[in-house]
DNA sequence: GCTCAGTGCGCC
DNA sequence: AAAGGGCGCACTGAGC
């Protein structure tokens, strides 16, 4: 595999480096800024694996002069990885300039004539840097799933991209549509829809508070409670629970004021341009290695607002999830064959049932719910013991993740990324709560104690899950790009959202079966890659759909 | 005028 | 029926 290091130069020149197999760099290309794209182009089909201190930094720029990258090596998220992962010597990673990989942050501004001046990235030296990370790679005990981790991530950081760039198709007439239904025709700027003023008017009566404002928590508690409800909190599901005239149309003011706050009229004109709605992934953005996102709240997009989302003419959304990724992930990490056989079934908690661990599935769901995030009391601790018996391997790795999050340590993941050290790094062994925080009293170092336990036992389980939907993520990738001819990106099958353990592909539909069988054989293969021949499924719920909430 | 924590709620 | 884990975002209200 060749490996070209980009590096920028001042002026907006840009160095190519090319290195050999032992690192030392063999040829060197000075380019403009603006000759990028030619000569990415210009490789033709030799495999390269482009290396760069950020796919922020680079990326967007090639996809906008329409040149797709294969592969890369991103520096900024390998660097993340490595710092923290169990399976590094850290003597080995560091050098002089690792504060400044420590604190680099993507970039997420879609303008360029946005980017600071002075970009702390360009005081970094990329070849350096690589040159680090390669050994410490090379000198792991573990090289071969930390290669495939860093490998995994960086594909995501190219699909994060090309997902912006693309956008997800979005008929702003058809939410416009949604809004004016439920809320009436778009205020003023800054005023209540009629809907919901109408829904004021009538809290206000029913609560004999003319002044109440129901947006205030504080102002709307005091209310509450003159009109003698006893309650401690505002919260919709704590409302429900009350009888009162003032309930009903308090609910769902609450429901739609959200709807016009969170998803609204301005949500429209900020994120949603040319039919297509554009937010920022960020690859590695949580510590458990899920992805975080910015901009337009992408990450919950509320299923009300889902009809919005439209594919083309011609064209057809293919929107794909799995069902119990977690629990099957944990089956798989724990190579637990009983929970394996129960994962054979389509629905895992139907098939613990069948293999005679609990009696109903509701039980099978609240009990490994509470194994994977610590539920302890009520109904799910009652299926603890059970639960063990059945599926000792599976339910005694979260609970060692547990026990060893108790006592301070480090946990990580099947690939290796580890958790972050408890009290933030500071050194102090019994730092087990926040920055700040008072050391209080041994009760409450107890509480801290057992919730950092919670925090590293569902680490383990979510921070596989996201390693596995990462792999997935990265191979469908390269089948769309083979299954979709000659033409740019957004000309083929393409992905355009993805949620943790569920994507949408924007695809023509004529090619729509195809992309479904693609997306279970990328499936297939992600499970291969972590678990090798353990035998777990991993099955998918697929649909072909105009619109995304059609596929529910 | 600004920032920041708290509250509440959307998603998995 | 909620709880137990992870987020982002809008808004309020307090403090600088």
């Amino acid at each position: 595999m060749n490996r070209l290091v980009l590096v920028r130069r001042g002026e907006g020149g840009i160095d190519a480096l090319e290195s050999a197999e032992d690192g030392t760099v063999v040829q060197t290309t000075r380019l403009p800024a603006a000759g990028l794209p030619g000569f990415v182009r210009a490789q033709g089909r030799r495999p390269v694996r482009w290396v760069w201190d950020d796919t922020t930094r680079w990326y967007p720029q090639l996809l906008d002069a329409g040149v797709r990258v294969e592969r890369c090596w991103d520096l900024r998220l390998a660097h993340a990885v490595l710092r923290r992962s169990p399976f590094v010597d850290q003597a080995v990673l560091v050098g002089s300039d690792t504060p400044g990989w420590d604190g680099l942050q993507p970039v997420t501004v879609a303008d360029p004539a946005l980017f600071p001046l002075e970009d702390p990235a360009d005081r970094l030296d990329p070849v350096a840097e690589h040159a680090r990370q390669q050994a410490a790679v090379a000198a792991s005990a573990e090289r071969g799933r930390l290669g495939l981790l860093l490998a995994a991530e960086a594909s995501g950081a190219l699909v994060a991209a090309e997902m912006t760039h693309a956008g997800l198709p979005w008929r702003a007439d058809v939410h416009g549509r949604l809004l004016t239904g439920l809320l009436g025709p778009r205020p003023a700027s800054g005023q209540r829809p009629a809907v919901l003023e109408r829904l004021l008017t009538e809290i206000r009566a029913a609560f004999a508070a003319p002044a109440l404002n129901p947006d205030s928590p504080g102002d709307l508690l005091r209310g509450l409670q003159a009109a003698g409800l006893p309650v401690s909190d505002t919260r919709s599901w704590t409302l429900q629970e009350l009888e009162h005239p003032g309930i009903p149309p308090l609910l769902e003011y609450k429901r739609l004021s959200r709807l016009h706050q969170a998803n609204g009229w301005n949500w429209l004109d900020t994120w949603v341009r040319d039919g297509r709605f554009r937010s920022y992934f960020l690859p590695g953005g949580v510590v458990t290695g899920r992805w975080a996102s910015n901009g337009g709240g992408a990450l919950s997009v509320p299923t009300q607002i889902r009809p919005a989302a439209i594919a083309d003419e011609g064209w057809r959304l293919v929107v794909a999830d799995v069902a119990q990724l977690e629990p099957r992930v944990l089956a798989g990490m724990s190579r637990d064959d009983a929970m394996a056989e129960a994962a054979r079934s389509r629905d895992l908690y139907q098939g613990m049932v069948a293999g005679g661990a609990v009696a109903t599935r509701a039980e099978a769901k609240v009990g490994m719910l509470g194994a994977m995030y610590g539920g302890t009391r009520g109904e799910s601790g009652r299926m603890m013991p059970r639960l063990t018996r059945r599926y000792p391997r599976a339910i005694g790795l979260v609970e060692e993740a547990a026990r060893a999050g108790e006592r301070g340590e480090v946990v990580h993941t099947l690939l290796g990324r580890g958790s972050p050290s408890p009290g933030g790094g500071s050194g102090d062994p019994d730092g087990l709560g926040e920055p700040g925080e008072q050391a209080g009293s041994p009760g409450d170092r107890d509480r801290r104690r057992r919730a950092w336990g919670r925090f590293t036992r569902n680490f383990v389980v979510q921070g596989t899950g996201a390693e596995w939907a990462l792999c997935w993520l990265a191979d469908l990738r390269n089948r769309l790009w083979r299954l979709g001819g000659t033409g740019r990106l957004e000309q083929r099958p393409h992905l355009v959202f993805f949620l943790h353990d569920e994507v949408v592909v924007h695809t023509p539909e004529q090619l729509a079966d195809e992309v479904v069988e693609e997306v279970r054989r990328a499936a297939a293969e992600a499970g291969r890659l972590l678990f090798g021949s353990f035998p777990i499924d991993f099955p998918l719920d697929v649909a072909v759909v105009r619109s995304w909430a059609d596929a529910d």
